[in-house]
DNA sequence: ATAATAGTGTCTATCAGACATTATCTG
DNA sequence: CAGATAATGTCTGATAGACACTATTAT
């Protein structure tokens, strides 16, 4: 029988694992931290959900909402409690992006996080809840020069200037953007560096994913589709080649629609073709 | 002063750090496990290092190569100084997969894994080391219907079936290969997933990506460029639409050579054009 | 010479980018 | 009606897929 292996030491399968001390090596703090992002009101726009620390390290500093990893969840489904309890959402788009291991990257202790991205079709409104002093949407502009997360009801202004430095892995060349806080306000730990990622990942699949369907409500209009592809792409996108490249994967409703766009009449109304 | 903020129980943060006590929250080990891909002789398909397990839980079985990470590292730093273990390899590309986190995934305890993908332009001979059994060079297919690992001279041979099986994220559709063992060897812990995963990504990555210069020495035949292709997509390509493809990556070098795939004639050398 | 592969030409369909034009709505 | 946006047409250049044809090497 296989389970009487038995190993350099004599042991069979159940005595080694009977035995095994879990102590032999230092473990970390495993966290998930996620970008929660939706399209604003008038689809001009991306918002993210930040949450404002009420503790150290950080204490008052705004950072992405995100909790410890149980033993009996996966990372996944830590991420999606997460979500839940912020937002009130479920069942929306979530996938991981990233894991951040820098040492020292928490002062606290050795904690890693797995970064995840949430795209959600409409805004809800949040609350601070338990241990967190506050949350609130914040407007997100990220360009290849910027990152500004701006919440002008609280007066917060996060800004990081982007400079581009180039590296090599292997003989490929990549572009990795540098942040440089000049705004007073920052984003807690290594979040910026999270947000980067998840925005890089975002814009890279956008074209090739289904990704923007998640970020309109399940009948949208093509200007409102359009919007999402620019907010995310940060830049502006000739309206024909727009309406070529996607126009097998949507179908008309058959009703008309004011977009929440700026609007200049009406708008045929769309849903994303799920066979397609 | 920053620094003199009070939390709730009228903490600094310097007294905060002091009295934290990182015991709070049960804490997983962490190990990077790595796949590492390089070319055959011939150019005619894929190979992977594997590891025997010598030692309790899966005794024997073949495994990804892999480690635990310390705590003054990244995990990038540790799948490189593995790597480097294995192989002798350095400055080659190496990627971050996906964190893989399943509960039980480990029957000797908590363990997450950051999974790794490297890629090597030559394959270099391998021996088992310390802890290992052994080490060998495996024979890759990895097609739509099946997962194949194969080598001939320990007479192992690892076989999955594939069957596709979609999910929903959000509102996009997702396809998701399930494994199922129709050998007698097995991949040990959940590795076969992670190859399932890496290897997923690659295939999405390559055309957009330069990831298939780092499967090739630095001066290559356009034959054996096509066939890293045509090797990870599983599929045959069209040379001239893949030429036209890659023609503002690649420049001559002047010389010419014999490829190493099957070959009628010599070929024009080339080179990756690090500008383009 | 012949088989085998290397390298190139061409045709089609598709798609991104770039403008231009017509249609319809709001105020 | 005027201004604004919606929707569509057309042209160009690039690219993927599909074949066909020529060139050069090993045996």
């Amino acid at each position: 029988m296989m389970k009487e292996v038995r190993n350099k030491d004599g042991l069979t399968e159940e005595e080694f694992l009977k035995a095994y001390n879990p102590g032999d090596y230092k473990r970390p703090s495993v966290t998930t931290d996620i970008l929660i992002l939706g399209m604003n009101e008038d689809y001009s726009g991306l918002k993210i959900l930040l949450i404002k620390r009420a503790d150290h390290p950080y204490l008052g500093s705004w950072a992405l909402p995100g909790g410890f990893i149980e033993e009996d969840e996966t990372a996944h489904q830590a991420a999606n409690r997460e979500l839940k309890e912020e937002t009130g959402l479920e069942d929306i788009y979530l996938d991981q992006v990233y894991t951040f291991t820098k040492p020292g990257r928490d002062p606290r202790t050795w904690v890693i996080s797995i970064a995840y991205l949430a795209l959600i079709p409409e805004l809800k409104k949040v609350e601070g809840l338990d241990d967190a002093a506050d949350a609130a949407w914040f407007d997100l502009k990220f360009t290849d020069d910027t990152i500004e997360l701006l919440n002008e009801e609280k007066d917060v202004q996060i800004i990081y200037e982007l400079k581009k430095e180039t590296f090599y892995n292997g003989v490929i060349k990549y572009e990795n953007y540098i942040p440089d806080k000049v705004s007073e306000d920052s984003l807690a730990f290594d979040h910026v560096e999270i947000l980067i990622e998840a925005m890089k990942k975002l814009r890279e699949q956008i074209r090739y994913s289904n990704q923007a369907f998640c970020l309109v409500e399940d009948k949208f209009t093509l200007p409102e589709l359009q919007a999402v592809y620019e907010a995310v792409l940060a830049r502006p996108l000739y309206k024909k080649s727009f309406r070529d490249m996607i126009s097998n994967l949507v179908e008309e409703t058959g009703s008309e629609k004011t977009s929440r766009t700026k609007s200049g009449r009406k708008c045929k109304e769309y849903r994303f073709k799920m066979e397609g």
